[in-house]
DNA sequence: GCCGTTTTCGGCCCGACTGTTTTCAGTCG
């Protein structure tokens, strides 16, 4: 079983958490997690590099190189079992508790050797913490609701989950008379997956007035903190809301840096530190004068720093710094961009809305283009049959002329089976304008099987995309185990485009994926997979995926006219 | 442990909040 770039950034960081554990110098531990996200985000598969390709690697010196090459090779190497030997895996396992921290936990462990949660949980319940330094009844009290808190909640959240909660949040500060401007950052804004908390920005001059009102307000069910200009809530819903008050002059610094990641503010500070400056949240200063350089809008602050801004979808360290010092970020798709949406069903089969009503709700969205893609036989559950989908196709070009200004495009969803068949024959499938085939069954076959089985049906000419290609739900289904990099390439060859599903709890492909693959000149669909006129407002987060997979329009064949999708759906022939 | 327009040693991002520390360590983002 090869190793993955994943899999050796997993242990690096669990090698730096125990070096944390038990080292008094912090930075040993710091130097492994920059090398483990390093590797993390390294585009290439370290298993083909030797171990020069694998020091070339930036924050990779010679001594983690050694060790990658030990990873690589037999899943770990000596001074990580010597740790593993001298920490138990609980007592990391209690760092995760909020506000217990490393030298929190090797306390506890030493004086009272505890090396676990349920044990934690005994000792603060039974009143045996309080005793130790820099532990009292309001450290214990703290360990009993986080742990509680984390039981409770799954800990992360959906995207518009996440978005709902922010917006309603806003909506309100934005109506208090002193906020000049409230907008949403953090992880949210930088469109990550899934959302463990939720950031949120005020410039006003009156901070106590709006702390007073922000955990006054009824949704908020507890306060983890409360400061002057900062507190963090807990909502009835269970998720961390954080509210940041700044003076509006230094919105774009504040902006910054509260968007993160915190990876990608380390290094811009670091820019700044080597040209003789400061980075924080009120702006970017000359070290010896302290005078203001930039603060009031992000592009300001970037380009004093030498670089053009950088959207927020990029901002990981992934490489968007050099890529921007080199004058090479992309011009990631937008929203705008898009014309239409090529996945989306009906009540001909699982959709809740008709096709009349789907049809006005993409009309509304400016769509050139709209597919319906009810699903094929073969999901018998939605019992569909020729007649039924001809008549749809009827009805749907009956329907044209209501939409002068929007295509309307016949298309089907059809199941990829354990073999790689599709439902219907050719002679059947060349009446659609296109087609999507997805797994709906199967999903645990082997790996080989199951890439097998998606390249067979990439190869069919009538298939034109790949629907949620992974298949994964995000929290509750893992994704089926395909060899990707086959699946990248077959793509490509074949000319058949890979969807990213942006329907919230799918997001799929993801957006490291989408990266990989653009680099193997993969196609992209951005759909929706609406099943209700209010799911093709998703398409938002597919292109926050989209993004983060630095995908510009022209790797995104709905963001194209109709007459470049139309020769690509032709597969070349 | 990594790194270098201050280059092989001496730094390493920066600030808010909490707790009990009367001057700061730990934690977090």
């Amino acid at each position: 079983m090869p190793r993955s770039n994943d899999d050796v950034a997993r242990v690096l960081t669990e090698f730096a958490d125990l070096l944390a554990i038990v080292a008094d110098d912090p930075f040993k531990p710091r130097a492994y997690e920059k090398a483990a996200r390093a590797i993390g985000g390294f585009p290439d598969e370290l298993q083909d590099l030797d171990e020069a390709g694998i020091h070339a690697i930036p924050n990779v010196g010679k001594s983690i190189a050694e060790k990658v090459r030990s990873v690589l090779d037999t899943g770990t190497f000596p001074e990580l079992e010597e740790l593993r030997a001298q920490v138990p895996s609980g007592v990391r396992a209690m760092t995760a508790v909020p506000g217990f921290g490393p030298k929190k936990a090797m306390v506890v462990y030493r004086e009272l050797g505890i090396d676990g949660l349920e044990e934690l949980v005994a000792a603060a319940r039974d009143g045996r913490l309080r005793g130790l330094k820099g532990f009292s009844a309001k450290t214990e009290e703290n360990v009993l609701q986080a742990v509680q808190r984390a039981q409770r909640d799954t800990g992360r959240v959906t995207i518009d989950v996440a978005t709902g909660v922010a917006e309603a949040l806003l909506q309100r500060l934005r109506a208090i008379p002193d906020v000049r401007r409230a907008d949403l950052a953090g992880s949210l804004r930088r469109m990550a997956e899934t959302i463990g908390d939720v950031d949120l920005l005020v410039a006003s001059g009156s901070p106590a007035a709006i702390m007073d009102a922000f955990t006054g307000y009824e949704e908020v069910e507890q306060i983890l903190a409360r400061g002057e200009t900062k507190s963090s809530v807990v909502t009835r819903s269970g998720l961390q809301v954080d509210l940041r008050v700044i003076p509006n002059e230094a919105w774009g610094a504040a902006m910054i840096y509260f968007t993160g990641s915190k990876a990608h503010n380390v290094r811009i500070r670091e820019m700044a530190v080597r040209k003789g400056l400061k980075l924080n949240e009120y702006g970017l200063f000359e070290v010896e004068s302290d005078a203001l350089i930039a603060a009031e809008t992000e592009r300001d602050v970037y380009e004093r720093l030498g670089l053009p801004f950088i959207e927020p979808t990029l901002r990981e360290d992934r490489g968007e710094i050099e890529a921007a010092l080199a004058g090479e970020l992309p011009q990631v798709v937008t929203l705008k961009q898009m014309r239409g949406d090529l996945h989306t069903h009906t009540d001909l089969t699982d959709g809740v809305a008709t096709l009349e009503q789907m049809l006005a709700a993409a009309a509304a969205k400016r769509y050139a283009y709209y597919a319906v893609t009810d699903h094929a036989p073969n999901l018998a559950m939605q019992r569909m049959t020729d007649e039924k989908m001809l008549a749809q196709r009827a009805k749907l070009r009956a329907l044209q002329e209501r939409y002068p200004r929007m295509t309307l495009l016949h298309g089907t969803e059809l199941n990829i089976d354990p073999d790689g068949a599709v439902d219907w024959p050719a002679s059947f499938l060349e009446g659609f304008d296109l087609t999507v085939a997805s797994i709906h069954s199967h999903f645990t076959q082997s790996r080989e099987a199951m890439t097998r089985r998606m390249i067979r049906a990439m190869e069919n000419p009538d298939v034109n995309v790949i629907g949620h290609p992974t298949t994964r739900k995000i929290g509750r289904r893992d994704p089926v185990d395909l060899d990707l990099d086959a699946v990248f390439e077959a793509a490509a060859r074949t000319g058949t485009a890979l969807e990213i599903d942006a329907y919230p709890d799918r997001l799929d492909l993801r957006d490291e994926h989408v990266r990989r693959a653009r680099r193997y000149g993969v196609r992209f669909s951005i759909d929706t997979d609406a099943h209700a006129v209010g799911h093709l407002d998703a398409m938002r987060y597919g292109i926050g995926v989209a993004q983060r997979g630095w995908l510009t329009k022209d790797d995104v064949i709905d963001a194209w006219p109709l007459s470049k999708l139309r020769r690509f759906l032709r597969k070349g022939a």
